[in-house]
DNA sequence: TGTATCTAGTTCAACTTTCAAGAAAAGGTC
DNA sequence: GACCTTTTCTTGAAAGTTGAACTAGATACA
């Protein structure tokens, strides 16, 4: 039933109820696919292997950790926790940040590159079985554009330049 | 670029890789968002919310718990130790499944319900604004369908009619 | 310089999740 | 009934996450 603006609290429509919990249930099932995919086959859960993508991505592998968990959406808590069991693995390293003697760099190293190379092709088709093998190319299309605006409106802005009392 | 199909492994189309990223950004924020906003005005995670929400729903405010833990697609283990917090905080209770004297029932208390009742206009605005204040009809159209289509390929059949070796 | 404030990263305690193991009741088969 | 298997739910330990407190270094400014 679709409460009528009467003052009371404004609910979801049916459509929009029935949306969300298929949002829900499919984004529940996928994290917790991957998370099972990943840790099968890479021994961590897929936040981990995300840091260790992120890094093979940077300049020369490494990563300062403040920008690597903004990076990765991740606190700097939970970073430190993180890259300190990579660490233990022995497919990352810490090291000392030349410019800021406060900071670190987290290092992918070789083993942990041998790691992801060997673990990434698996990972991409588990991506591929879950999601872009079944939806239509049009279908891929509008779901990139629905992710862009609701990121978009759940990002923190981290420009000032456009809030108003600087100006 | 994209890989031609060359017999290494099959990688994802740049449009898809960049789908994909904006899938995992807007999914984590939104978990987050939705967690921190539960937290601070209910005292509880999203998933303990779910919970609530899925006893409220049900007949008599009453589930077995493996059914509920089916609902909210969480392991029975997990659905115990949540029970028992939420249980703590006086929201649920136990009860003996009268049938079955392996089963317990989750039953939502009063009070269980007047939090839900409490909480849930604030909630239902977090989710609108974050996603359906954002989205055009035809977006929203779009996202359940694609959403329907990842859960099914996501679900385990828990029917064993089709499968081969039992025909 | 001195001092106040900010930033980078870690650590601790409380909480949540996972996985493997286990107790108890139910269901099947002889 | 006796026996074996399955189902239901809980438990305990290990792993992961959170939020607050903390240390050390950077930055700003008088």
């Amino acid at each position: 039933m679709t409460t009528a603006s009467t003052g009371g609290p404004r609910w979801l429509t049916d459509e929009e109820q029935s949306v969300w919990r298929a949002y829900l249930h499919a984004t529940t099932l996928m994290e917790d696919h991957l998370d099972r995919q990943l840790q099968r086959d890479a021994g961590m859960p897929h936040i981990y292997y995300g840091l260790l993508v992120h890094l093979s991505r940077a300049p020369r592998r490494r990563k300062r950790m403040t920008e690597l968990a903004k990076d990765a959406k991740i606190t700097r808590s939970r970073l430190s926790h993180a890259v300190a069991r990579l660490e233990k693995n022995g497919w990352v390293r810490r090291e000392d940040c030349p410019s800021d003697k406060r900071g670190q760099n987290a290092v992918l190293t070789d083993e942990g590159y041998a790691m992801l190379a060997r673990s990434a092709p698996g990972h991409v088709e588990a991506v591929r079985q879950a999601m872009f093998a079944r939806l239509t190319p049009e279908q891929v299309r509008h779901l990139g554009e629905i992710m862009q605006v609701i990121a978009a409106g759940l990002q923190p802005e981290d420009t000032d330049a456009d809030l108003p009392w600087l100006r």
